[in-house]
DNA sequence: AATCCGTGGTA
DNA sequence: TTACCAAGGAT
């Protein structure tokens, strides 16, 4: 890409930006606080659903404060129906980690910020750019999707290009002085017009500049995992945690309990697998267990 | 480096 | 119905 490739790509981005830009709540305040816990909701969940948690956690905790002083099962039940918990565990750390400095003070720099449990790459990136106005790129899977199909010849393999090609791709397309829009404005692009599944290349404002524009090797998605995962009874793992994690906000529970509450025909076998995921989870922190009993910790 | 972690929507 | 997908991070 030349420079003026870049220029057009900035300008035809922005200017898409300005019309079509969704109207998500945390791009109403520039507080860390509420910045860092929409990240975090953010993080692989669809904006959507993540917009209604944000007003009613709000409500709940309004200041990083409020989420210090928390015991972490109200913060877990909290949480409840954004899924990934060990993300409320991890934010729940974090505040405490930052209303415990003085003066009170979220880090400001990607690097500082990286040090808080649950904040990797993208986080401390999107936090740095959108609380503190720094010049910084933010790659997620959208703005790898789209600087790949923008790179990229259509007839090469449909797969992205590597990680750290992206952010080296992302930081030369940034324009240092609008990076807060520009950086919105792609992620904005990835979820509406340049997605996974069917890019809506007719509607997008780079289309003119993308070698992989109505091409039907970039159209379709990436690298798909032949694992299988882990499954019991028919459903997933993932999903009996779920369920776990709801039963025992209604309060403690033992394990022949938690099992009858999945199955009504529960039988030793099942009551043995719950006893394992619930050890596991006691190990994540997500779960204490007094004698037989278990509670969300 | 591959795997794990929830949930709801969609084709 | 199944499979894929969605503003990642930790191990």
């Amino acid at each position: 890409m030349t420079p003026s490739d870049i220029r057009d790509i900035r300008r035809s981005l922005l200017r898409w930006y300005a019309v079509h830009r969704r109207p998500f709540p945390w791009r109403r305040t520039r507080d860390p606080y509420r910045i860092l816990l929409s990240e975090t909701m953010l993080q692989q969940t669809q904006a959507s659903r993540a917009a209604e948690h944000f007003r009613r956690w709000l409500r709940r905790f309004p200041t990083v404060a409020h989420v210090a002083r928390a015991p972490q099962s109200d913060v877990l039940r909290a949480w409840s129906g954004l899924g990934y918990n060990s993300r409320a565990l991890r934010f729940h750390a974090l505040a405490r980690i930052v209303a415990s400095r003085r003066p009170v003070r979220f880090p400001s720099t990607p690097e500082a910020l990286r040090e808080l449990p649950g904040v990797g790459r993208y986080t401390a990136h999107a936090v740095a750019c959108f609380a503190f106005g720094a010049a910084v790129p933010v790659v997620d899977v959208n703005v790898r999707r789209i600087v790949s199909r923008l790179t990229r010849r259509p007839d090469r393999t449909g797969a992205y290009v590597p990680e750290e090609e992206a952010w080296r791709i992302a930081e030369r397309l940034l324009p240092p002085r609008r990076a807060y829009d520009w950086n919105q404005a792609l992620m904005d692009l990835g979820a509406t017009v340049c997605n996974a599944r069917r890019p809506r290349c007719g509607a997008c404002p780079l289309a003119r500049r993308c070698p992989s524009a109505f091409s039907p090797r970039l159209a379709e998605p990436v690298k798909r995992t032949a694992k299988r995962e882990p499954m019991w009874r028919g459903v997933p793992r993932r999903l009996h945690r779920g369920r776990l994690l709801t039963f025992l906000h209604g309060g403690p529970a033992s394990a022949p309990q938690l099992a009858a509450g999945l199955w009504n025909d529960a039988a030793q076998k099942d009551v043995e697998w719950v006893e394992g995921l619930l050890g596991r989870m006691c190990a994540e922190g997500l779960l204490r267990k007094e004698r037989t009993l278990y509670r969300v910790a």
